[in-house]
DNA sequence: TTGTATGCGTTATCAT
DNA sequence: ATGATAACGCATACAA
C-alpha cells in the first residue's frame, strides 16, 4: 500500500487552521502571525511536508523542466552534451528530461510530441540524420515553444541554436600542423555530404592557402560510412601514403574516423607523430584511451550543452522572445599532447 | 507572447458541448452518439488538441515518469545504462527524468528529493561513492516509493536491486586464460576495499584453485587511486614483469585500469597477446577504440538498464510490493578479439 | 491576521 | 446521450 504524501489540507485539518493560512504561513508571507507560522512550519517540518510539484505546475502553467532531444544518450558527444545541461539546469531550478530519437524522423516526432505537450518548458533539440523535412519543428516554433537546436541544427527563419564553428576549427588544426613544420599535409574527412564536413574541408584548405601550400585534390580523402567500416579507412590511408608526394601529416575530420585512422597507424606500425604528424576532431574524452600521442581538435560537447540550456532558460524566463542571441558559436579546444613535432624533415 | 494550448473546456465551448460530454468523446465512450464523436475528434484533431499531462498527473496521483540518479551521465557506465531504461521506459510509456549525484551525499539526497516529492512514479538509482549512510533512502523505501539500486548498490533488508556477477566473471575470465594455455596469470585489481574489486580478486583465485594452479600473492596488485594515476600503473607492473617467475598472462579488473594498462603495454612495446596474454573489465565499448587485440569482459550496462527499469516499472505497476524479484544477478559477457593464443611456450 | 472561494485541465459520479 | 459538479493540491484575489 502506497504511502499518501501530506497535503497543505491535512496540515490545515491537523492544526485547525484554513489550507491559505497554512499555504501562506510556508511560503513565509509577512500578513502571518510569527505565531502561527512557527507552528505551522513545526509541523511541515516534522511530517515531512513537500510541496506537490505537479499541482504547481498545474496551477503555474510551467513545469521546471526541459526536454532534451538527441540521437543515442550512449553517443559520448551527446553525454557530454546532456552533462553540461544538467549541470545548468540544476543550477537554475529545472529538471531535464531526456528522450532519443534513435536517428529516426519517426522517434523523433514522438518524442517532440511528447514532450511537447505542456509537460516541459523549453526543448533542447539535436535533429536526427534522417530529418529532412521540418514541419513538426516549425510547428513548435510557430507555437512558440521555446526551443533550442544544438549540434545537428536545423535551418530555418528564427530558430535558436548553438554550434561549433567547425571551419574554424579545421583551419586552427591545420596551421598547427604548419607552424610545426609539416609541408604536405593530408586531410581525411567524413561523408562528404555532412555540412560540417565541408566545413572542416574549407577550414583545411583555407589554412593551406593561407601559408600558400598546394591544396592536392588527391591529399582529401572522404570516408562515407561514418568511418565505421575499416576497410575504407584502410583503403583511404593506402591510396594517401602510396602517393608519390607522400604527406608527412594528417587531419582527421571526424572522431570515429580518427579513432580508426589511430587503429590503423597501430596496425601498421606507423609512429605518431615522428612517422606522421596527426591531429583528429574527437568527441569523447581521449584522456582516458588509448592515445597518449594524438593531439585532438576537442568539440566542446559539455560547452555546447552548458551554452544551449542556458539560451533556452533564458527564452523560457523572459517574457519576450529573445532575437539577439539566436545563433551562438562556439569554438573547438585543440588539446595537444606529445607535441607533435617532425623528427625527421 | 506564448502560445496557449487548447484544452477541452475551449473544445467544449466552441462546440456548445459540456466538458464532460467532449472528454467521453475523446476517450471513444460507448456512451456518446457517433455524430457527436465525430464532430469533437474532428475539431480536437483540427486544432491539435492534446490532453495535459500535468492535469492528468494530478488526478491520477501519477506521472508517468521516473527518475534516475547516478554519478556523473557522461560515464560511459551510466550513459549506456540510461540508454537501456529509456529504451524500456519508452516502450512502457514513462519518460526519464535524469539526476547526477557528483559522487557526492549531499546532491545525492537533494536529487532524491526533488524527484521523491510525488514528481516521478519511482527511482532508479545508483548511489554515490560518498555514501555511507543510506537513511536517506531507507526514508524513501519506508515511505513505499518504487526503488531499484544498480551498479552501486545499498544492502539492506528489503531493497531491490540489479547486480552483476563479478565474481563469476573474473571466475569466467581466468578460466578462459586457463583454457588458452597460460600457466602464470596475475591479476590487477582496484582499490582494495571496494567490493567489486573483493569479488572480483575472489573469482580469479577461485579459477587458479580450481585448475590447482598456485595462487601467488605478488601476483596480485591492487590500484588504488582508480587507476587515475599513471605511476601507479607502472609501478604495479614493473613489480609484476619483473619477477624471477614473470607472469605471462594478465586479468585486469576495472575498466579504468584496463584502458591504462593497455597504454602502459603499448609505451613499452609489451605486444598482446603475443607478449602477455590479457583480458580486461570494460564497460566501454572499446569496439570503437584503439584495442582491437584485448578481449574483454564487458559489464551489460545496458542489460542492467533494461533490467533495472523493467523491474521497476512492474513494481509501480503492480499494487502490492513484488518481493520475489528483490535481487537480480546478471553476467558480464566474455567479448574475445584476435583470440589470446599465446605464441611462445 | 485569517478564512473563503476560485481556477489550473481532466475525469468520475452523479444527475437529467 | 448529455450536462453539472466535485475532486486532485496549490496559490491567490477577495472578504471578513
Amino acid at each position: 500500500m502506497r504511502f499518501e504524501a501530506i497535503t497543505i489540507k491535512d496540515i490545515a485539518k491537523a492544526l485547525g487552521l484554513s489550507t491559505s493560512t497554512v499555504s501562506r504561513a510556508l511560503r513565509d508571507s509577512h500578513e502571518i502571525s510569527p505565531k502561527t507560522k512557527e507552528i505551522v512550519i513545526k509541523y511541515a517540518k516534522e511530517n515531512n511536508y513537500r510541496p506537490n510539484p505537479i499541482a504547481l505546475s498545474l496551477k503555474e502553467k510551467r513545469s521546471s523542466s526541459i526536454g532534451v532531444v538527441v540521437g543515442e544518450i550512449a553517443n559520448s558527444f551527446f553525454s557530454q552534451a546532456i552533462n553540461g545541461i544538467e549541470s545548468i539546469a540544476h543550477e537554475k531550478g529545472y529538471n531535464v528530461i531526456i528522450a532519443q530519437n534513435k536517428e529516426q524522423l519517426e522517434r523523433e516526432i514522438s518524442a517532440l510530441q511528447f514532450l511537447a505537450s505542456r509537460s516541459v518548458d523549453g526543448i533542447l533539440l539535436s535533429v536526427s540524420t534522417q530529418t529532412s523535412d521540418f514541419d513538426h519543428i516549425k510547428q513548435l516554433y510557430e507555437r512558440s515553444m521555446p526551443m533550442v537546436c544544438f549540434d545537428c541544427v536545423v535551418d530555418f527563419e528564427g530558430i535558436h541554436k548553438v554550434i561549433v564553428d567547425n571551419t574554424k576549427a579545421a583551419f586552427d588544426g591545420t596551421e598547427h600542423l604548419i607552424k610545426k613544420g609539416f609541408k604536405n599535409i593530408a586531410c581525411v574527412a567524413s561523408s562528404s555530404n555532412l555540412s560540417i564536413t565541408k566545413e572542416r574541408v574549407k577550414g583545411y584548405i583555407e589554412a593551406l592557402q593561407k601559408y600558400q601550400l598546394p591544396v592536392h585534390e588527391s591529399n582529401i580523402q572522404y570516408i562515407n560510412h561514418g568511418g565505421v567500416i575499416l576497410e575504407e579507412i584502410s583503403e583511404a590511408m593506402q591510396q594517401l601514403l602510396s602517393q608519390k608526394n607522400k604527406p608527412d601529416a594528417l587531419i582527421v575530420c571526424s572522431d570515429r574516423v580518427t579513432t580508426n585512422v589511430m587503429r590503423y597507424c597501430q596496425e601498421n606500425k606507423i609512429q605518431i607523430p615522428d612517422q606522421l604528424g596527426m591531429i583528429g576532431f574527437s568527441n569523447i574524452d581521449l584522456t582516458d584511451l588509448l592515445t597518449p600521442s594524438l593531439s585532438v581538435l576537442r568539440q566542446p560537447a559539455y560547452e555546447i550543452g552548458r551554452t544551449a540550456a542556458d539560451l533556452l532558460i533564458k527564452m523560457i524566463e523572459s517574457k519576450r522572445p529573445i532575437t539577439e542571441f539566436e545563433t551562438v558559436v562556439l569554438t573547438s579546444n585543440l588539446i595537444e599532447r606529445n607535441s607533435s613535432v617532425p623528427k625527421k624533415k
